[in-house]
DNA sequence: TCTATTGGGACAAAAAACGTCCAGCTAGAA
DNA sequence: TTCTAGCTGGACGTTTTTTGTCCCAATAGA
C-alpha cells in the first residue's frame, strides 16, 4: 500500500468497503454473466435492493450494460477490473496474508481471495478460476495431471479455459468413487478437465468397501495396476481438503469407520487420507487410489479449499503437506488459520 | 491521473467529491486553527450539520482534535494534507487547467487553488498561502518588493511566515491611498508585508484627486520622487486585479471618472489603470505611484485574483500583460475563464 | 409455444441525515 | 478578578434517503 492510498484511506475510511463491495459485485457479474438481479444477489450475498443500487451505479459508470437476458460487463468493466486487482488484494491484505500462511504451512505459494466462500457461494467461483488459471500454467511442463473429487474441484473445472486445446494433457482420476455423488466424483472431475482442455482421461471404477481379500486380487488386475503406473508418473497433483466429520458422513461411512475417524480426532481429509489436528494419519478408506508417497513425488501439488469452516482442516492437512504443495484459499479460511495460530502461540 | 486512480473513480464516483470536501475542511483548519464549528462552517461555505459530521469523521480519524478552543489539525492530519496535496489538485484536473491557462494568459505560469473563493471564503485565505510561499520562494535573490492594496493583497500578508528575519527585504507601496479604506491600502499591506518579514517598507502619501497643476508640483518633491526612483529599481511586483465598475465604486469616484470608466468599456483595474476587454487602458487614476512600464521592467510580477466573478477582469488585464507573471488564482475563477474563451472561439 | 428469468416501476416502512437549538464549559480579554 | 465570546456535546422534531418487497411486461431459450 502506497503512501497516497494511505492517506486516501484515512480521509475516506468508508472508501475502503465499498471499493470491495463493488469490485466483488463487478467480479461476480463478470463469473457468471449474464445475470439478473435477484441470481446475483443470492450468488453475492446480498440483497436485491443493494445489489440493485450498486448495479444501477456499475451501469451509468458503464461498466456493466443491462439487457433483457441479465447483466454483463462492459470492456471498461474488465478494464477496472484488471487495474483494480492487485489493488483491493493489497487493501484488504491479502497479499500479507499469503506470506504469512507460506511461512506458517511451510508451502511454497499461497493465493488467497477476497471474501468468505461460505457467507458468499460466488467466492467458490473465484477461488476456481483462480486455481484453473495456475493449474493453465502448469500445462505447459506438465502432462500427466492427477485429480480428485469434490465440489471445489468441480468449481476449477468450470473455469477451465485455454487457448488452444492440448491433445497431450492426460487427467488421472486419484480416486475411485469414494461415495461420492457422481457430479463430484474424481472420474467425472478428470473427464470435465479432459473435456475443457482437449485432452485425455482415465478413470478408476473400484466398488467401495471391498472385502481385503477381494481388494487384494482387485489390485493385480491389469487395468487396476495400470492405473497405478500411471499415479507413479504423476506431475502434478490438484485436490481439495475436506472436514473430517463432513466427509465421512457425505460418504456414507459405516459405523465403524466413523467410530475410527472420532476415536482418532482426524480433522482433515484429503486422498481419502484422514489426518488429526498434528497431520497424522487415523484412517484411510481402503479402495485403490493414489498413495500419499506418489503425492510426494509429484512436482507439483495444487490444493484447493476456502471457507472459514475449512481453516482447521486446512491447517491440520498442511501439518505434513509437501513442500511444493500450492494451495489456493479465501479470506474467511485465512484469516481463521492466522486467528487459530495466533491462539496457539499464546498457550 | 494514474490508471489506478481512474479505475477508482470509476467504480466510486462519489469519492471524488467527498475527498475534495473533507480535503478542504481540513486544509482551511488548518489554516484557521483553532476554529469552532460555526465559525468553520461560515468560513468553508458548508452548514453547521454537515461540518459537525465530517469534523467528527476526522477526530475518528485522528486527523483532528477538538479542544474547548476549537479544533486543530494533529500531525497525523498535516501529513494526510501533504500526501493528498498532489493529488487532489490532479483530481479536480487543475494541474490541466493551469496549463491550458497559461497558453490562453501567455505568462509564465498559472497556479490555480480548489474551489471558488466567491462561494468559500475560506478559499481566499488559501490563495493568501499560496501567494505567500511562492513571493517567499522569491525573497532569497529578490529584495526590492512593490505591494499594490485590496484584500487579496491583505490575505498574502496574513499568511507571510519566514523561518529567519531578512532585514534586506524592503516593501513599496505602488500606490497611494486610491480611496480605499485604510486596512487595504497599498501602505498598510506594505507595512505588513515588512512587519511579517522583518523588512522595511516605504509608503506613499498623496491626496487623491489632485489639481493637473498640484500634482506636477508634488511629483517635485524629494519625498515623492524618491518614491518614483524606486519603483525603476523594483525587482518584484505583488498586486491585485479587479473588477473595472467594483473598483471604480469603492474609490468613491466622481461621476465623470465613473463616466469615463463606463464609456471605455472598461472591465478591470490594477494598479490604478484601467483596462477595457482587450487589454487597452482606458482610464488611470492621476496620483503618484509605480508606472506600467515600470512594472513590465520588473522580473517577476505576481498576480493574485480569485472568485469567478474575477473571471472577466483576469482575462481583460492578462491581453497586455507582462510575459513573467505568474497568476494565482481559484477554480472558479479559472473555469469561467476557459468557459468565456472556449465561448470566443466558437464564435 | 411455454416457462423461467429478466429489468424497471412502485410504494410503504424504516433508517439516516439534517437543521436547529440549548446547556455547560473554558480561554482569554477587560 | 470577572466577564464574555466562542467552543463542544447533547438533544430532538423534521425532512430526506434508503430499504424491503412486490408486481408487471418483455424476452430469451427450451
Amino acid at each position: 500500500m502506497d503512501a497516497l492510498s494511505d492517506a486516501q484511506q484515512k480521509l475516506m475510511p468508508e472508501m475502503s468497503e465499498l471499493l470491495k463491495k463493488r469490485y466483488q459485485i463487478l467480479q461476480t457479474i463478470n463469473l457468471e454473466q449474464p445475470i439478473g438481479r435477484r441470481t446475483l444477489s443470492e450468488v453475492a450475498g446480498a440483497t436485491e435492493r443493494e445489489i440493485r443500487k450498486e448495479t444501477d451505479l456499475l451501469r451509468n459508470q458503464q461498466l456493466i450494460e443491462m439487457k433483457t437476458a441479465g447483466m454483463t460487463v462492459t470492456s471498461q468493466g474488465l478494464e477496472v477490473l484488471e487495474k483494480l486487482k492487485v489493488f483491493v488484494r493489497e487493501m484488504s491484505g491479502l497479499t500479507d496474508m499469503e506470506k504469512q500462511l507460506q511461512t506458517i504451512l511451510k508451502i511454497s505459494k499461497v493465493v488467497i481471495l477476497p471474501q468468505d466462500s461460505d457467507e458468499i457461494p460466488a467466492v467458490k467461483s473465484h477461488i476456481g478460476k483462480e486455481a484453473a488459471r495456475l493449474l493453465e500454467a502448469l500445462f505447459i511442463r506438465h502432462k500427466k495431471i492427477a485429480v480428485t473429487g469434490g465440489s471445489t474441484m468441480a468449481a476449477i473445472s468450470k473455469e477451465l479455459s485455454i487457448s488452444k486445446p492440448d491433445r497431450a494433457l492426460q487427467f488421472i482420476a486419484a480416486r475411485g468413487g469414494l461415495g461420492e455423488d457422481v457430479l463430484h466424483q474424481a472420474n467425472t472431475i478428470a473427464a470435465a478437465f479432459a473435456e475443457k482442455t482437449g485432452g485425455s482421461f482415465k478413470t478408476l471404477y473400484l466398488p467401495d468397501h471391498l472385502s481385503a481379500e477381494a481388494f487384494a486380487m482387485m489390485m493385480k488386475e491389469p487395468v487396476i495396476k495400470e492405473m497405478m503406473d500411471l499415479y507413479d508418473q504423476t506431475d502434478v497433483v490438484v485436490h481439495g481438503i475436506g472436514n473430517a466429520e463432513e466427509m465421512a458422513v457425505r460418504r456414507h461411512s459405516s459405523l465403524e469407520e466413523v467410530e475410527k475417524i472420532r476415536s482418532g480426532g482426524a480433522v482433515s481429509e484429503a486422498f481419502g487420507y484422514y489426518f488429526d489436528k498434528d497431520g497424522k494419519i487415523v484412517y484411510r478408506i481402503r479402495t485403490a487410489g493414489i498413495q500419499l508417497e506418489q503425492v510426494q513425488k509429484a512436482s507439483t501439488i495444487l490444493a484447493v479449499a476456502g471457507g472459514g469452516s475449512k481453516a482447521r482442516a486446512i491447517l491440520s492437512y498442511f501439518k505434513n503437506a509437501p513442500k511444493p504443495t500450492v494451495l489456493v484459499t479465501d479470506e474467511g479460511a485465512a484469516r481463521k488459520i492466522l486467528g487459530l495460530t495466533k491462539k496457539l502461540e499464546e498457550l
